[in-house]
DNA sequence: GTACGACATGAAGTTCACTCGAAGTCAAGT
DNA sequence: ACTTGACTTCGAGTGAACTTCATGTCGTAC
């Protein structure tokens, strides 16, 4: 290869994302490629740029539709600054943080529950009608138990 | 009602789970229902603290088939005992310990990253490729990267 | 010029944890 | 007895983020 773009498998080679999820990428207007005049995908460098964002917004657990949004509000014209690139990363930070901060509080209730012989006691920490915050992405609802809780609504989370 | 038992609209309302997740998860063997002479179900009392037990087991982040799998560790003869829920709270903390751990490396990462015009350094801690650890679900592989200095190339077709 | 692997497309399949809808049955109150 | 609402089953749908498959083309090494 004589220039100094990529084709579709080399950039799944250096990236490690695999070209059938290179190709959904850019079917979800994340990534763009030119063609070659029979029409094979090729890309510059800074798809490799572009690509390594998409994956560690998605280790900080945006969704592909969110990521499509934050590079969208990177300017089109010029190459990130620090300043673009920090206001991102302090978005996510932040975001870590809630995430963190919920996972933390529930393994403090289950280690204040742990030998209490729990999830059938009113008292347990577990039994938390009100929270709201997704842990995991499975969106809690209220969780035990022989009395009744609040009558609520709920709506399932997708997928 | 004149009898204890619960009919599965009771145990919806009581412990937030809808009628057709309770329905799913009997269809998946997590929880087991007796039979009206007219084909209803009717749930015993101890049914509400089995699916507290899953609730509780889904924040923590399980599949509902490693909670099968917790489920089944349980000794079907008699109510769990301190001991049983210990040991799997105890199990459970650890994991949530796991999941922590790695939302917190991210996050310090990514910290230190702001300002520095990351995603495009080989030195970027973000650039790891020997981490096997999910952090949020997504099957990380490594991540970058242009060794190509920081000035210059500008960024794909925007989509 | 031909062989062969890498690439193209579009549709369909996968996984998880459900929900929804249709069509019919049960249970309880009057 | 009748009405009403809760219940039944089964199959299909949801959504995210892909992968797999079938069928066909490209590009390059020999």
């Amino acid at each position: 290869m004589v220039d100094s773009t990529l084709s579709i498998g080399e950039v799944a080679e250096r990236t490690g994302v695999a070209p059938s999820a290179l190709r959904y990428y850019e079917s979800e207007g994340l990534l763009a490629s030119t063609r070659t005049s029979g029409g094979q995908r090729r890309y510059p460098r800074a798809a490799l740029r572009r690509i390594a964002f998409v994956r560690v917004a998605q280790r900080v657990g945006l969704s592909l539709d969110e990521i499509r949004h934050a590079l969208a509000s990177l300017p089109a014209s010029r190459t990130p600054t620090k300043q673009d690139w920090g206001r991102l990363s302090a978005l996510w930070r932040s975001r870590l943080d809630d995430q963190i901060a919920v996972l933390e509080r529930l393994r403090d209730e289950l280690t204040s529950c742990i030998g209490c012989g729990c999830l059938s006691l009113r008292s347990c920490t577990l039994y938390n009608p009100g929270d709201r915050a997704a842990a995991l992405g499975s969106g809690p609802r209220y969780l035990v138990a022989d009395e009744r809780p609040p009558v609520r609504p709920r709506r399932a989370r997708p997928g």
